[in-house]
DNA sequence: CTACCTCGAGCTCA
DNA sequence: CTCGAGGTAG
């Protein structure tokens, strides 16, 4: 065949496998037998093969699956990947309601909401420009995720090129990939039959397939893609209702949920989720809730975001999935700050796909709740991603050799007295730094990723360490040698070497993760950003009043009180003082940067009703780069947000001559100094 | 809380 | 081959 009789044939070969690919795996309705797409395909990759400059890398024999990644790239998500706020009950759908209602100053309206199910996967975002697919990429904690384009476009109902015409120029798809429950069947049991090792569950298996950095592996998943919102769109204009929107999609060649629907008010949605609730079993597809969204663009921008969720949206989950199981025996973890914790050891039993054999029975207060003794029967509850709970007790099913929970009186663990604090419900044991628990706890802590970092010190070898006797304080880990660490177990020259490697870069830090990392109680990651952000040195820190601690971000009477005790306590300025002459340090923060916040030296006062933000966030935020937020107007004041109805604020505001911005130029404001809502 | 992937390194046995 | 650590996801 000569190249341009080839080039036309093969150009006439992809439309057409395109277009049999889309009824297949887009429409669920296949129009040829699998033998002639295979024949199709076949002379395409012949045709490619002889002429490899006609190759289109959005041609259909390319899904294949490219070679091995070393590792997956780190991708910023413009528009943020949000989470949905959920219900779990018509009587949560009903204040949902009522929250848009009077949001929108709209009391008897009959919205209108877009519903489908709530897929069980894995959210995903594919960026399409000039309609060819660029970059598929996770949702990772909602601004950053890893790219995944490789395994993306090895999954055939995603079009490496949109359809039709009027998209625009940059469309990026929101959607679910997932595992339908047939290729999961069919996947484990030739995994089985293998000898391997088959998934759990279709949700799991969707996500080990994503995550392989081969995506040839990839490719012989059965995964598919389905399509539910948009994200950032360029050049280009969308309809103005939601449910038009997914219909463009559609006709652009993505998946979109064949149940989706479009229904008005409150009422009607419950009978939708009513009616998908009673075909759930049916579905080819395992879905955790149903998800609905006002359908009118408008209102979902008059209604805006709290936080990390739409407010124009909801999922309504379905019930936690129970499971009956047996109570083999509880124990008493004590964790870093001695709270002492119960821990139910189950038989392990299949519920809400997966394999339940611990739960939290949190405190003493609620093993007395449910009255629940070692050997009884008990209900155990797990819904998606939440920690698994013992429900009741099924009393009547109770053994004879049932026994009571004792709970302890003495630290299982250093035999110290425990203790339990006016109104609280926690006990802990008073130990302190005797008992071992809270050392390893502690240790582990400081090690961990977010405080000091020491690579490779993970949960066993700490409990090794502890153990051994070799570590009893913090600043014993930089007194380890290798002769003692090679001398443990599983701990060859190489692991010693780079262990002491990792402890010593660890001593290079910063006095915000120095202070996590001490783990002082009730500061965490963000206060101690704020107290180290705030006195900028450790001798500051300690000169402080408890009233000094009060002026600080975020820090009330408790964590002031905590903080306090923590310098009071005797060994803890010894143990700090030990760390440092270890080599522990940091730089010492110039106060005078934190001065250096865009808006500080300002005063702004908020006022009036706000749309997109809570006036509580917007002073949160306006804190955060340096502004003083005041509750009056005067002549100091700097700039005033005025929401709708603000009334003498204002007045006084134009009197004083202060500047006055509204709701948008405050997020624009904000915007220009990093901080989007 | 559970499950999964990846990597480095130690252990085991030929 | 197995283990532990580190990371991701829901």
């Amino acid at each position: 065949m000569e190249q341009r009789e080839a080039a036309e044939r093969a150009g006439h070969l992809r439309q057409q496998l395109d277009q049999w690919n889309y009824q297949y795996y887009v429409l669920d309705d296949p129009t040829v037998p699998d033998a002639e797409y295979d024949r199709g395909l076949q002379e395409l990759q012949a045709i490619e093969a002889q002429y490899p400059e006609l190759i289109d890398p959005q041609s259909p024999t390319q899904r294949v699956g490219a070679a091995p990644l070393a590792q997956f790239q780190q991708v910023t998500h413009q528009v943020p990947m949000l989470s949905l706020d959920n219900a779990f009950d018509a009587r949560d759908m009903q204040a949902f309601n009522r929250r848009l209602l009077e949001r929108l100053s709209l009391p008897d309206a009959q919205l209108e909401f877009a519903c489908e199910p709530k897929l069980d996967g894995i959210a995903v975002s594919l960026l399409y420009r000039h309609g060819v697919l660029e970059r598929g990429a996770t949702r990772g904690d909602g601004t950053t995720g890893e790219d995944i384009t490789q395994n993306v476009r090895t999954i055939r109902s995603i079009p490496l090129r949109l359809r039709g015409s009027g998209f625009p120029d940059v469309l990026e798809v929101r959607g679910e990939i997932y595992m339908p429950r047939d290729g999961f069947e069919r996947m484990n049991r030739q995994a089985r039959e293998r000898g391997e090792k088959p998934f759990v569950n279709p949700r799991n298996a969707a996500a080990g397939s994503l995550r392989q950095l081969d995506a040839r592996i990839t490719a012989t998943r059965p995964l598919q893609m389905c399509s539910y919102s948009v994200g950032l769109v360029e050049g280009g204009r969308l309809p103005d209702r939601h449910s038009e929107i997914l219909r463009c999609l559609a006709q652009w060649g993505l998946r979109i949920n064949a149940e989706s629907a479009v229904v008005t008010g409150i009422d009607a949605c419950d009978a939708y989720y009513q009616s998908l609730a009673a075909r759930r079993a049916g579905l080819p597809y395992d879905i955790d809730g149903i998800v609905f969204k006002v359908n009118a663009l408008d209102l979902q921008q008059r209604l805006g975001f709290v936080s990390r969720a739409p407010r124009w949206a909801i999922a309504r989950k379905f019930p936690a999935q129970e499971e009956v199981t047996r109570l083999l025996d509880v124990e008493f973890q004590v964790g870093r700050t001695g709270a002492i914790t119960p821990v139910a050891r189950l038989e392990p039993v299949f519920v809400g796909g997966v394999t339940v054999s611990n739960a939290t029975l949190h405190n003493a207060d609620e093993i007395a709740r449910l009255g629940v003794q070692i050997g009884d029967t008990v209900v155990v509850r797990r819904a998606g991603d939440v920690i698994p709970q013992v429900v009741s007790v099924l009393v009547e099913r109770r053994p004879a050799g049932a026994t009571a929970i004792v709970f302890p009186t003495r630290c299982p663990d250093c035999g110290s007295p425990v203790e339990r604090e006016e109104g609280e419900a926690v006990w802990r044991c008073v130990g302190g730094l005797v008992c071992s628990a809270q050392r390893k706890a502690a240790i582990k802590h400081y090690a961990s990723r977010r405080a000091m970092d020491v690579e490779g010190l993970g949960d066993k070898l700490v409990d090794q360490l502890v153990d051994e006797g070799l570590v009893t304080r913090l600043s014993g880990l930089y007194d380890l040698t290798l002769t003692q660490l090679v001398a443990l177990e599983r701990m060859g020259e190489k692991s010693a070497l780079n262990l002491i490697d990792a402890l010593e870069r660890s001593k290079t830090t910063t006095l915000a993760r120095f202070i996590f990392a001490l783990g002082i109680r009730e500061v965490g990651e963000t206060t101690a950003r704020n107290l180290a952000q705030a006195f900028g040195s450790w001798e500051a820190l300690l000169a402080a009043s408890e009233s000094d601690y009060l002026a600080v971000q975020d820090v009330g009477p408790v964590v002031a009180d905590h903080l306090v005790q923590f310098f009071d306590a005797p060994g803890n300025l010894e143990e700090v003082a030990a760390l440092r002459r270890a080599g522990v340090t940091w730089p010492d923060i110039d106060t005078a940067n934190a001065n250096a916040l865009p808006l500080a030296g300002q005063t702004w006062v908020v006022t009036g009703k706000l749309e997109a933000l809570s006036r509580d966030e917007a002073k949160a935020l306006l804190q955060g780069l340096g502004a003083k937020v005041a509750g009056s107007v005067s002549a100091k004041t700097d700039c005033l947000v005025a929401g709708p109805g603000a009334g003498s604020k204002l007045v006084r505001a134009r009197a004083l001559d202060v500047t006055v911005i509204d709701e948008s130029a405050l997020l624009e404001a904000l915007a220009q100094h990093g901080v989007t809502v």
